[in-house]
DNA sequence: AAGCGGATTAGATCTAGTCTAAAGATATTA
DNA sequence: TAATATCTTTAGACTAGATCTAATCCGCTT
């Protein structure tokens, strides 16, 4: 999500991408969603929303530029394709490799995570993907 | 990795798995390596153990039957493939996003994350991926 | 040995993503 | 304004990983 007031020029500015307009729209969804769509459902939201055809070339080269300029991230959640998500919080996420389900995570309830993990290893962040039964414990409702 | 003097028939047949030639095979390799193969290396790397030609369309199935009879996990370390894991011991993966390195580690150190990340969630086995530096930490080497 | 059901096969097909070559846009310099 | 350079976008061809199809094969049971 987007901080703030801030504009998605602003961001996409201060990451060093030149703010073409397909550029600005795709970002500007990104940026409004919790989602984690992939290029497919970014191609299908932002279409239309340009005087000009968007083609799917440019979406996959835009995601790629925003990822190299770290405004978005991959995650992979499920075999075979890549979702993106907007990277201007500090989180992780969980992932329920069975049904796909992505769940933000505050970096804050990680952080102690890399000296539980293995003293070999400094955690600058991370993402944890569930492989076992992610189920709701619904006595410790926070 | 297959536990003590374990063969590989018994590992199928405990995980109700019908033990044909090709499952053997298969099997026999992801059970020997402490890699994370693709289905291609899986195939590249059985190929000639029979003596009769190993279909592609059987590495697949294979793998798909050996994923839900819980032989092995998928591990999706890089956009676009699928890693196999044999599941044996009980271990989850560092993964560092930006090479793909897949780092095995023992249950034990993860097993109060749950409590660590959010009380919303029962823990029962969890992957943890990397998106940030993984950086060897060379003065608290174990 | 006849029939049944699951396993295997080669190759076609699907899908996500990349590549290509041409056209378009923007900036710079003269 | 014209010339040039550089970067972006485009449609469509192409690639790679994985699945699907329909025929065949194999091991059982009767």
């Amino acid at each position: 999500m987007i901080p703030n007031g801030q504009s998605v020029e602003s961001v996409l500015a201060s990451h060093g991408v030149k703010p073409t307009p397909q550029r600005m729209v795709i970002a500007e969804y990104l940026l409004n969603t919790l989602d984690h769509p992939t290029a497919e459902e970014v191609l299908d939201a932002v279409s239309g929303k340009l005087p000009v055809a968007l083609s799917r070339a440019t979406v996959y080269n835009t995601l790629n530029s925003l990822k190299e300029a770290g405004v978005v991230r991959e995650v992979l959640a499920e075999p075979g394709k890549v979702r993106y998500d907007a990277n201007l919080s500090n989180h992780h996420h969980f992932i329920d490799v069975k049904t796909g389900q992505i769940i933000d995570v505050p970096a804050e309830k990680v952080e102690k995570l890399g000296k539980l993990l293995d003293k070999k290893f400094k955690v600058h962040g991370v993402q944890v993907t569930f492989f076992g039964d992610l189920q709701q414990d619904e006595s410790e409702q926070t």
